[in-house]
DNA sequence: CTCGCCCAAAGGTGTTACCTTTGCTGTGCA
DNA sequence: TGCACAGCAAAGGTAACACCTTTGGGCGAG
């Protein structure tokens, strides 16, 4: 991207789309590798490239550096920060990551955490849901086995995210839930980007009514081998 | 807490303590729940309350605001926003919350995650370790068995700590990785508060030994169970 | 009496100019 | 040769200001 010296927007009445832009064009190019660890960004040059002013420049290095994409230092500027420092839970990072190169390492690494946490936190729900929550899953489970069956992909793919987020957030645990928003755009991507089959298998429509059963009916160890089971298939699927 | 209107500090020539401090505050009080959902700041407020000018809020309340902590809004000030919505990975969210009164509930979820990271971890270190970290994991078993015998627990922890660092290193997957600090965090919290026996379990050395073992030899599924059985142990000790 | 328009106040956003602090670099003097 | 100090570059911090949006109250028309 690299914008060019934009001719000074002024403040056109949007809100706070000036620093957005500039945060997310930086972001961008950081997590890309265009630029790389030890590059060094200035304030100065920064007013330059966007054409605003130094405190607006200052406001979107404050957000790089709470993600820990850059550090600031005396006499050297704002010195970019190696992939391992970086906030990698950060919802803006994890975007930029899947809109570039390291997109497929991106996916990976997110799988791999689904596949860690959705398994324990169907345990946890099976034991803490609410009887709501229960109910909500065995229709959702059914919904699913439905749509599967009429192949229809979009409608499929809503519901499984809701069904997923549902078992997040009866599990209780906040950090299991703060994961809602990555694992909807895992199942997304997916099924976008043709890694699904045009019906979604059996198997899983199976798997998916057991984990709801088992949750609804508060058996941790069945939910979680249940759903370690559904993300088995989805590892084979990507290495 | 809640500072008092400072007399203006000044830049007494620390680097970037100003911020630091004024975030720390702001932070620590909403995760303590000292500011509730929906309260409200304004900046002019802020700037009387800490002694500083309005620049140096502003720069704050980025932070706070990239960590979903606020949200700025036209007439209203600076809403506090729900826990729903904080970034619960950043690490000083995280370190707030062990401050202060969400203290436990913070240690269970960070439990709950490490139950569901790290057996996962184990079997991609088994899969993707180099052989210069199977060789360390190895050692470190052997390491952790003889401090564990000596009852040296500060020692054990710090070898443990290295042992659980480096499988979620070898895992080769950065989200794990970057688990690290608040996993260290966990065991160290474990220790010091006397959650620990005095001397480890047998079963506990054995293991790690297990563990580091299948690891090494590269067997993924020995090294998932191992861990998931060394968890299990913690998880009892906590519920 | 009610509805709608207009204006003023409040407050966040963005700009500019200026000063302070820090650390590197190089040059001149001992 | 080596050390010290001057100079400079770049971030940190302050202050004053102009602008836009939101909100609410007052005033006039119907």
């Amino acid at each position: 991207m690299t914008a060019q010296p934009v001719p000074a927007g002024r403040n056109a009445g949007a809100a706070t789309v000036l620093t957005t832009h500039i945060i997310d064009a930086l972001g961008q190019d950081i997590t890309d590798g265009v630029l790389a660890e030890g590059a060094r960004l200035t304030i100065e040059g920064l007013q330059q490239r966007f054409g605003v002013s130094r405190t607006v420049v200052r406001d979107c290095m404050r957000v790089l550096e709470s993600m820990h994409l850059i550090v600031p230092k005396r006499r050297l500027g704002l010195v970019v920060q190696a992939p391992a420092s970086w906030n990698v839970y950060d919802a803006r990072v994890i975007r930029w990551r899947l809109n570039g190169p390291g997109r497929a390492g991106q996916f990976r690494s997110l799988t791999h955490l689904r596949r860690a946490v959705e398994p324990v936190a169907a345990a946890l729900a099976a034991e803490h849901a609410s009887s709501d929550q229960r109910l909500r899953l065995l229709d959702l489970g059914r919904d699913l086995r439905r749509l599967g069956e009429n192949g229809d992909l979009e409608e499929f793919l809503a519901v499984d995210i809701e069904f997923h987020t549902l078992i997040l957030e009866s599990s209780g645990n906040e950090m299991f839930l703060a994961l809602q928003g990555v694992i909807a755009e895992v199942l997304s991507g997916r099924t976008h980007q043709g890694l699904m089959p045009h019906h979604p298998k059996e198997h899983a429509l199976r798997t998916h009514e057991q984990v709801a059963e088992a949750i609804s009916s508060g058996h941790p160890t069945a939910a979680e081998t249940g759903m370690a089971s559904l993300l088995a298939e989805v590892r084979s699927a990507i290495e």
